[in-house]
DNA sequence: TGAGTAAGTTACCGCCGGTAGGTTACTGAC
DNA sequence: GTCAGTAACCTACCGGCGGTAACTTACTCA
């Protein structure tokens, strides 16, 4: 088998593996085997377990850039545009790429159970954040606000890691950056 | 050394090596030394690797929620609550918990080439929204965009994540409810 | 037809998570 | 005092898996 042809076998599998047991338990034997090949070919393709899955995830990547950028690109007005690229990454994230969507969602390394714990942390937080989006905003459906406080958890761990790379934005900007986000959103900077 | 005294110990280390190796490069035979103690102690204590990681959280889950509470606790306002516990999560994780802030924050320090892909693939989405927000609302400020930015992104990959647990919410509910809250954020519901 | 090369293999190493089984050392009852 | 019971702690080991060295086909083409 040619060697183009074998790598985008072993992506292939890989992402199944990866995919059905999580990283750190996926064992580059059974990737190995599923290609029906010995292991040193692995290695001799993409150098180390580390590098299988980062050529994983670029293949990934590539692909999640091209479905995006094409829906946006097919947008009639700049809402439709925001409209339709946020379409396109959650139907991405459905149908396709398991690795890929699994990487997303919890980092390469941790164990099951830490998974869970954070869960269960953010979950202790989305308590707090639901209950404060009751009192601001007393006239949101049950189902907007469970939403939005998903938006808001994840919202504030992007910006908080944001934050380790511009050390120059305090706790202070950052959450003020939150709440005037939360209260209205981009409209005060809009066109008209 | 009694048992809960030596516990807290092994907790102290065990964050100390996770952050500073990140949880799979530390090995527990360093934490054992650190404690000056022998590894089947830790064993003994936690059960497994995942167990003190586990346990470690667990530590830092019940801190982070006595700090947020305790900061909104004296919000005069409804604004001013939720502005208090957000100031409260991004001191928190700025200060305490490196091991709590590990699993939110990617290991920078000694970078898996792998975590890097995925940021790379958040930048480049990044791109896309950035953009996006400049065509939207052209008004903003370029800070403000930025942070707005990483606001988005969070908060579509954790709207995405939580879809996956409430299947009867399509992916056009999501992007809607994503552009909903760009647009005017809880305003629309806001009494008063 | 044989040099060069690319695909592929076997058989191994070493690290590290995890464990079996034993050793101090302190307590308290007789 | 001494001896059972127990709780903290150790040495010495195992096995799995990521990773590698060294070798073997098998195909191409001057």
């Amino acid at each position: 088998m040619s060697r183009p042809e074998r790598e985008r076998q072993m992506l292939d599998m890989a992402e199944e593996v990866f995919a059905e047991r999580g990283f750190r338990a996926a064992a580059m034997d059974e990737i190995a085997e599923r290609c029906g090949v010995s292991k040193p070919m692995l290695y001799e393709y993409f150098g180390s377990k580390d590098g299988l899955l980062q050529a994983c995830m670029a293949r990934s990547k590539a692909e999640l850039y091209a479905v995006t950028q094409r829906a946006m690109a097919d947008g009639t007005s700049a809402e439709d545009v925001l409209l339709r690229g946020m379409v396109a990454y959650f139907e991405f994230i459905d149908a396709h790429a398991p690795t890929f969507a699994l990487l997303m969602r919890q980092p390469v390394d941790t164990p099951p159970a830490a998974v869970e714990a954070v869960e269960d942390t953010r979950r202790q937080q989305s308590e707090l954040i639901a209950g404060g989006i009751r009192l601001f905003a007393p006239g949101a459906p049950e189902a907007t606000v469970l939403a939005y406080t998903e938006i808001i958890i994840g919202g504030c761990e992007r910006l908080a890691l944001w934050r380790t790379q511009h050390p120059e934005v305090t706790a202070r900007d950052a959450a003020r950056h939150m709440t005037d986000f939360c209260r209205q959103g981009l409209a005060p900077f809009m066109a008209g």
